[in-house]
DNA sequence: ATTACACCTTTACGTTACGTTAATGTCAAC
DNA sequence: GTTGACATTAACGTAACGTAAAGGTGTAAT
């Protein structure tokens, strides 16, 4: 049977292109060529051809391809082992990478994390301020640009381990008010817990606390529809709930 | 402080052409160029190439380093997660190469003693014919040159399975003359399983069997120092002592 | 015979991240 | 003025093809 470039790359499936180039490197070459200048391939062509496919599937490249099927007496097996130290190293430079970028990640996530907070708290104090309009002067007077130079301070001064525990005080948070929720009431023990954990959560936040700006932050959370919808995920209300249970908390609702 | 190519480059680690090729792709031009031609770097850009040393470090390529250190609102972190996919892919296509380079290398390693065994037992039966020779014209004529393309035959046909069962006999027989040794007899029956072992590991190399071929080879282990030295690392004087208890066991030792 | 279409050919650029000449210009020192 | 250490651009080479481009060949249908 004799194949030209095409038949044969089908039978491998391998692009016509591979062949010529195989042919150029001098790795497998065809049997004849015709008269019109075509390459024909025989059999033993096509058995070499697999020869090569085989050890190409191995991830070995064609220059040592080429040694192990043009030299009948060379030394497979030492390729092949040789070969796979190669691979090994590979794997070993891949894990290290992986292991790096993982940690870069993890890194930049909590930088990410760290920044949209820092927003986040921004954006929080901001409101502060305008509520605290709303409450008047002498409270923004006396709490106000003191507060948020405090807390942009304490913000970027905090520790990985402060941040941490930030986090896991604002799940305890959401936790807490889930449960609370089931009581139906805002002034219930578990409620007032979660208004104290909110409390914990500020001061780390701001590395101080005022009963007015907690107050302030709990109408905000009503009041601000995207605080609403950050509390709203827990349950219909929540945010409501929060604000209720935090101005009793702070005795501010009377 | 103002760096030229060679000195920012000593301070990175990395060499003039490196700078030449960032300018070129745009990843890291130089802060101006002076009077002469030359670039001229500044400090905005070392600590820009620290980046980008950085990011290489990880595996990216550069067209990705320059998506990040050239647009600052770039997502750093979808990069890295992307690049890491691409890591984790990369090292799993590297772990099936391994497998298979490793079952490859198993099976070669296993066709190489095949191919050893062929030799040697191609060997082996010119050492027969030889020693047939001593024994006499019309033990050759019965069964030299029949057991001697028998053997190829079957040897060539032999299965995994039989190749192993095979091996599996020839430690056997070590192991029990090391055990019959201790009895320093060879017609005892411990010596004589061994002999019966040896029997059927003839019989399983060579596909046939006969008294006086295998009376011949136990005298050839003795005679010829490369078969003595094979049994003899069981313990000095093994090969002699197997020779006696196969002699006892054909009854060839009248 | 012409035409269409599938096949074949060679040539050559593009891919990645530079290393390595080669040919040539600049600067400071002797 | 020359030397030697620097700088420059231009160019090829690397691995294993993919992808045109430009053109010849084989055959079946018109």
């Amino acid at each position: 049977m004799e194949y030209t470039v095409q038949k044969l790359g089908k039978m491998a499936g391998i692009s016509t292109r591979t062949l010529r180039y195989y042919d150029e490197i001098g790795i497998l070459k065809p049997a004849r060529i015709n008269s019109s200048g075509y390459r024909i391939y025989g059999q033993n062509e096509v058995d070499r051809l697999q020869q090569i496919m085989f050890y190409r599937e191995l991830g070995l490249s064609l220059s040592d391809i080429k040694d192990i099927v043009t030299s009948p007496g060379f030394d497979k097996a030492k390729a092949l082992r040789e070969h796979l130290e190669k691979l090994l190293a590979e794997r070993s430079r891949l894990d290290l990478l992986i292991k790096n970028v993982e940690k870069t990640i993890a890194a930049t996530e909590g930088r990410v994390n760290m920044s949209d907070m820092e927003k986040f708290e921004g954006f929080k104090q901001k409101l502060i301020e305008e509520n605290e309009e709303k409450y008047g002067e002498e409270i923004r007077e006396k709490y106000g640009k003191e507060i948020v130079e405090k807390s942009y301070e304490h913000f970027r001064n905090m520790s990985k381990e402060d941040f941490d525990r930030m986090n896991s005080l604002a799940s305890q948070v959401l936790e807490t008010l889930a449960e609370a929720m089931k009581t139906g009431d805002p002034a219930s023990p578990l409620a007032q817990k979660a208004a104290d954990l909110h409390k914990q959560w500020i001061t780390y936040c701001w590395g101080s606390y005022s009963k007015e700006a907690h107050a302030g932050l709990a109408q905000m959370y009503v009041d601000d529809e995207r605080f609403t919808a950050y509390y709203d995920k827990v349950q219909e209300g929540a945010a409501k709930f929060l604000r209720d249970a935090i101005l009793i908390y702070t005795g501010m609702n009377k």
